[in-house]
Parts: structure tokens; sequence; C-alpha cells
RNA sequence: GUGGCUAUAGUUCAAUGGUAGAACACUGGAUUGUGGUUCCAGACACGAGGGUUCAAUUCCCUCUAGCCACCCCA
């Protein structure tokens, strides 16, 4: 802005609206979409303990990590998600780009992670693959608590390996996943059976709604569900519709010889695991894909109890998680038969969770040195200083920029620096430095040259070890 | 897509038909070489539009946004 416009009239009369004053946030045009979330510095601090957790989980049970883009055609999801569902149906973020064709945010990792497989030739690969991803997903719904329009989910897809182990090593990892973060979590588990056992099922499930009159009984959601999706006529949570399907067949009781034997392996094995499980036989999920083991993560319900004051309210139950097997998709999007499984867990509900529950993040336990001066020799000096401390692996902190030592001491304060070295015009001409004990606030004036043993023998023996690694 | 609740400072909350206040946070100061406790000072807010009224942040309507629930999902 040109600097007469500035020192004529200072504000409101020449400046555009918008950048004179600096109120508006809350009309602000520029404000965030809706549903979308900025993670501010300390809530990342949580979503660092998750990450590092899904790279740690995940390397142990020897799963790579990969990442895909995040645009995708349209096409992929309406043909592996399912073009009847809800994603596609109304909640994908869908456009046609400048070359004319049809684009889409991705809604959900697997079907660029089974398209991946498939374009990668990683059916040459050893199988089973094990990959793992971690990163954002995009759904247009209405946002509400722990739902949003951009969520991070972490997920593990097992490619190529029939076995029930793959199964139930998945559910461990998500099991582990939550109970290692202090999470208490319950997992519900069914069996979805092969496709004609399914079929099956869903055609001896609609008699049985068609059976006297109990359809007419049914709520209106059910009432929908039943021409469009039977199955979810299962998990409806009306009182009148729960007591409709006390009677109703189970589809554990269609499942066919092979898919049977293949869900109970699983369920001895996670009896083996001592992974406790809820064996949900009202549990089917939303996607056209799954067949056999489908499971959900759930927070266990000893979780609602800790509303101290008044009636526990009965929190919604969100789902945190759930996955389960896939075997026919890679052939359906054009790879060769291949047996598939996988999860995803949402980040942004366990983060929640974490916050609801006060779990504690843990400290860094490392101390944080912090360096201060006094004067623009002395900052010369320091700065320096500054560069051999941090490679030589000591956790140093600094406020150069600043010039009053007080600004610097209040700043080492706010970081929790345990020592405070300060070097001023007087120390500098006597090669001299004064440490500070932040907690006591007692301080000495010590050689510039021992600084080191100094710290060594103050930090005690772990720092030892840092000291030997500096050389 | 349907329904309920809410909208005041950076945050959490007050009060009020007539000059909007606190706490925490922020900036500065209390011997210009010393933080955390204390004291003082300062900056910062009534979401937008319309209506009723002499007068609206307050009452009414609309919009927008947020929260929550349903649907569905992580």
């Amino acid at each position: 802005m040109p600097k007469k416009e500035m020192s004529k009239n200072n504000n409101k009369t020449n400046i555009p609206k918008e950048e004179a004053d600096h109120k508006p946030r809350r009309d602000n045009k520029h404000a965030r979409l809706k549903g979308m979330k900025d993670i501010l510095f300390d809530e990342y601090r949580y979503y660092n303990l998750l990450i590092n957790k899904a790279n740690d989980l995940a390397g142990s049970y020897g799963f790579n990590r990969i990442e895909t883009p995040v645009l995708e055609r349209f096409k992929l999801y309406e043909r592996s998600t399912g073009k009847d569902t809800d994603i596609v149906l109304k909640e994908m973020y869908d456009f046609i780009d400048k070359s004319g064709d049809k684009i889409a945010l991705r809604p959900e990792a697997t079907p660029s992670l089974v398209r991946a497989y498939i374009e990668h030739g990683m059916f040459n690969m050893p199988q089973p693959v094990k990959m793992y991803w971690l990163g954002p997903l995009f759904r247009h719904e209405k946002p509400q608590s722990g739902r949003y329009r951009q969520h991070t989910q972490f997920d593990l897809e097992i490619f190529g390996d029939p076995s029930p182990v793959a199964d139930t090593q998945l559910i461990l990892i998500a099991y582990n996943f939550f109970s290692e973060l202090q999470i208490n979590v319950q997992v519900q588990i069914n069996s979805l059976g092969d496709p004609e056992d399914r079929e099956e099922y869903i055609a001896r499930l609609m008699e049985f709604y068609k059976e006297r009159g109990k359809r007419s009984k049914l709520c209106n959601d059910c009432k929908r569900r039943f021409s469009k999706n039977p199955l979810r006529l299962l998990d409806c949570k009306e009182p009148d519709c729960i007591a409709i399907r006390e009677d109703a067949p189970q589809i554990v009781d269609f499942l066919a010889d092979n898919a049977r034997d293949h869900f109970i392996k699983v369920l001895e094995y996670l009896d083996d695991l001592e992974v406790p499980y809820n064996l949900n036989p009202f549990l089917v999920r939303g996607l056209d894909y799954y067949n056999r083991t489908v499971f959900e993560i759930t927070p266990a319900i000893d979780d609602l109890e800790n509303n101290e004051n008044g009636p526990a309210v009965q929190k919604r139950q969100i789902s945190l998680g759930g996955g389960g097997r896939y075997d026919g998709l890679v052939e359906k999007m054009g790879g060769r038969p291949t047996p598939a499984c996988g999860f995803g867990l949402g980040l942004e509900r366990v983060v929640q969770k974490i916050k609801e529950k006060n779990i504690p993040l843990h400290k860094d336990k490392e101390p944080i040195i912090f360096l201060a001066q006094l004067g623009d020799q002395a900052r010369r000096k320091i700065m320096v200083m500054f560069e051999e401390m941090r490679r030589g692996g000591y956790k140093v902190r600094q406020a150069f920029t600043k010039d009053s030592l007080k600004a610097q001491l209040e700043e080492a304060n706010r970081i929790g620096a345990k020592y405070s070295l300060i070097l001023g015009q007087k120390e500098l001409l006597d090669g001299t430095i004064i440490i500070r004990d932040m907690e006591s606030g007692t301080q000495e004036v010590i050689d510039m040259k021992k600084i080191n043993p100094e710290l060594a023998r103050r930090l005690g023996e772990k720092e030892e070890i840092i000291i030997n690694n500096k050389q």
C-alpha cells in the first residue's frame, strides 16, 4: 500500500473494509468450509500420538505403508463401494475437472488400495501383501459430534490371504491400537457369509417380515429399508423394530460350511488371544463389498459411567472403526481373484475419546535447556553455541529475537525448560556463562568450557549417553 | 434430506429495552541483567439483514453459522 495513503488517513476511509478492521471472523467470507477443521498445535499432539501408534503397530505386524492420491475417478467408487450406497449416492465430493473427467475426492480408502494392488501388479509380489494407509477422506455429510466432512483414517488391508488368521490379525491390531491407548472398546463381530448365503438369508428375512403384518409395525425408516436394504432392518434402534427383530432369522444359521468354519476359526483365535468380542448377529455394514467376517469397534459400555454430576447421559455409541473381508472385490475391479480383508478407524473419533477420558499425553522426558542472551555480541556467540548443542543431541530452545532477558526467561518458563544458560556482555568477557535452575531459581556462574561436564553432572546418567554420542 | 438447541472478547461464561462485565489467555509496566506467585495498565466482542420502539446486544421474523440427534457412517 502506498505510503502517503497510510499516513493521510490511517484507516476506514480509503482502505477497503475487509482489510481495515480485523473483526469479521464469524461472518468471514473466507471462513473454513462446513465440516472441515483446523488442527491446532495442542490438538496435533494427540494426532501425533495416534500416528506414532499406528506406524508402530502396523510395522510390528509386517504391514508396509502406502499412500494414494486424494483424487480418484468417480467410477472407482461407483463400482467398488457400491452404486446404491449412501456414500456414493449422496455423500461424494465429485466434479468434472478441466479435461472433462468425472473425479471424486476419496470417500474411503479401500477402493484406492484395491486399485493400487491391481495397477501395480502386486499379485506378483510375495503374498499376502499387507499394507497400511493414513490419510484424509471426504464425505459431504451433515456434520455433528465425531463426524466431519474431512476426516482422517488409519487403514490396514491384507491382500491374497484367505486364512481366518488374516481376519483375526486385523481385529487384533485394531483392538491393540485402542487398548494400548487406554481406550476400552468392544469388538462387535458377525459373518455375512458368502454371496450365495447372503442371498438366501435376505430372501428368508424378507419372508419373515412379510408374515403377519410385521411390516406395518415397523418405523418409517425400516419400511424404506425393507425394499432398499433389508439387512439394515437388523440394526434399527427403534424399540418396536427391535422387538420384532427378536425372532428374526439370523444370518449365522445360513452360512455354508466353508464360511461357517472360517468364522468359527476367527472366533477361536480371538479367544486364544483373549480379545473380547461380542457376537452380534445384527451387525451388517453399509458397504456392498463385504463377505464373511465383518466387525466394528465401539466404545466399551463402562465408558459411559464417568459422568459425575447428575444422571449419566447416554451418549451415542458411535463406532470408532470397522472392517471386514471382501474376497470378491479385487476380481470385480478387474484383478485376479484375490481374497482380501481390511479395516479402518477414524482418528478424529479416537482423539475425541482420548479427550473425553482425560487420558494424559505423556510428556517428553528429555529436559529442555534454554539459551538466553543479552546484547548483540553475546547473541552472536550463543547462536553458534545453540547449533553446536543441538547437533550434540541436547534439547535446546531459544528466543533469540527477543532482546530483554525477562522476555526470554518468560519463554523458557512457558515451555518448561529445566535449565537456562544465560550469556551477557560480562560473561562474554570473562569466558563464563550463567546456568540457572528454572525450578529452584538458583543459578551459578561457570566456566564456559565446563558446560558439558556441568550439564552432564546435573542431568544425570541418561544424559551422559547423549554427551557420548556427541563425540 | 428431517428435527431440536445455541449465537456477547482469543477461550469459557455473565448482565442489560438507554454507557457490555469477569475469569483465563494476550501486550506492556512495577530498579532498562532474571521467568513461574503478586500488583498496575492496555488491546480485543454483542454473527448478518429486517421489523416493533423515542431507543434493540436484549423482544419478533428471516438468513447464516455452530452444536446435537435421526438417516448413514470413522
